[in-house]
DNA sequence: AGCAGGTGTTTTACTCGTGAAATAACCGCG
DNA sequence: CGCGGTTATTTCACGAGTAAAACACCTGCT
C-alpha cells in the first residue's frame, strides 16, 4: 500500500473546494491539479478514494511506529490478533484468510513468531497436514499491550470530528465497504 | 500495508449475522470478536479505521488489476500520474516528495520507465547533480488512457452512496485528513 | 583558491511479500 | 487395497521497497 495513488499524491496546500477542503488537504491540491489538465474528467471519485488511501497511508505509518518498538511488523500484529480476537486455535489456511496475506506470508511469519516465543503451533491429531496455531501467554500479553495503545491514538485522531460526524463516517465507509465487498465478492459468507 | 490490520481482517468465524447484513461488512464482524474479547475498550474507532484500512485494501486490489493489464505497477503509474498533472518537469527528488516514496524507490522506477520509454530525463545545465524528469509522448498517453478508466470504476463504486452521501464522505475524509496531515506535519506547505 | 558542510541522486545489502511449484496427506471410488 | 483428485502447507525464485552508505556536486566562508 502504498501511500500515495496518483489521485492521492500531496502537492502544494491551498484549498478551495467542499466544506472540509476549505482548509486545503493534500488531496485538494492534487484534485485541482488533474481538473486544470483534464477538465473533461469528473474528479469527483478522487476526493473521495483519494482521500481514503491518503487517510490508511498516514494512519499505517502513525501505527507501525508502535509496532516497531514492540519488534513487530503490521502483518504480525495482524495475525497474532486474529488469534487473538478469535479467541481459539486457527490454521495457516485461516490466517491466511483472515489477514487477506497470501499462505508462503503466514508460514514466514509464523516461523518468527513461533521462533520469539509469541505464538506456538501443534499438529492436527486427525489430519495430520494441518496445523493448530495459538498465542502463547507472552504473545496474548503483547497483542494486549499494543491494542489499547492504538486504540487509543485512533480515538485522539478522531476526536476532531465530533460525535455526530464520527457516527456519520462509520456508517458511509460501511455502505462504501458492503458495495466494494459485494462487487469483489468477498469469498465467505 | 497492506490489506489487513488487526482491526481491519474479515472474520470467517463469525455466522451470527450471516450475509453482510444490514449492516454487515467483515469489518463488523471483527470489531465484534474484539468487544467480546475485550468489552472494557472503547471499539468504536475501530469502525471508521479498519473500514479506511479496509476499502483502501479492496480498492487497490481492484484497481491494479487494469494498471497490471497495462505492465504497471501503482507506484509507477502514481509517478507518471504526478508528472502528468503538475504538467512540467520534476525531479527525481520532486517525484519521491509527490508520490510519498523513498528516492531509492524513484531511482529503480525511473530506470525502468526511461527504459520502456514512457519518460525521459535531462540532467540540470546549471546543477549536475540534479536531473529533470518528463513524460514522453507514449507516457502521457498511457496514462491519459488509463485514468479515465480508473475513474469510471470509481464511479460505479461510489454509485450507490447517493449524492449527498458522497458529499458527505469527501467532506469527512476531508476533516480527517486535516487532522491526520496537521497531527504529522505534512513537510511541503 | 580551497575546504567544510550541505544537498541531490544512486548504489548496496537486506527484508518482506508473492505466485507457482513442490510436498504431504486426505478422501472416495473401483 | 490403491489410484486419481483434492486440500493444507511449505519451499523456491524473484520483484519491489527501504535505510544507510557512497558518490557527485554545489555553496559559503576564510
Amino acid at each position: 500500500m502504498t501511500a500515495a495513488n496518483g489521485r492521492t499524491a500531496a502537492g502544494a496546500a491551498d484549498g478551495a473546494t467542499g466544506r472540509a477542503a476549505a482548509r486545503g488537504d493534500t488531496v485538494a491540491a492534487v484534485v485541482r491539479q488533474w481538473r486544470s489538465v483534464h477538465p473533461e474528467l469528473d474528479t469527483a471519485p478522487m476526493e473521495i478514494i483519494g482521500r481514503i488511501n491518503r487517510c490508511a497511508a498516514l494512519l499505517q505509518q502513525a501505527e507501525d511506529a508502535p509496532l516497531r518498538r514492540a519488534g513487530l511488523t503490521r502483518a504480525e500484529f495482524d495475525l497474532l490478533g486474529a488469534l487473538r480476537r478469535t479467541g481459539h486455535e486457527l490454521t495457516p489456511g485461516d490466517l491466511a484468510r483472515e489477514t487477506f496475506s497470501s499462505g508462503a506470508a503466514v508460514t514466514k511469519r509464523l516461523k518468527q513468531l513461533t521462533e520469539r516465543g509469541l505464538a506456538e503451533r501443534r499438529g492436527d491429531t486427525r489430519d495430520r497436514r494441518v496445523a493448530h496455531v495459538r498465542l502463547t501467554d507472552a504473545g496474548r500479553d503483547l497483542v494486549d499491550a499494543i491494542l489499547p495503545e492504538q486504540l487509543a491514538y485512533e480515538t485522539a485522531v478522531l476526536e476532531g470530528l465530533g460525535g455526530a460526524g464520527r457516527d456519520d463516517l462509520a456508517a458511509l465507509l460501511g455502505d462504501l465497504l458492503v458495495q466494494l465487498e459485494g462487487r469483489l465478492g468477498v469469498a465467505r459468507a
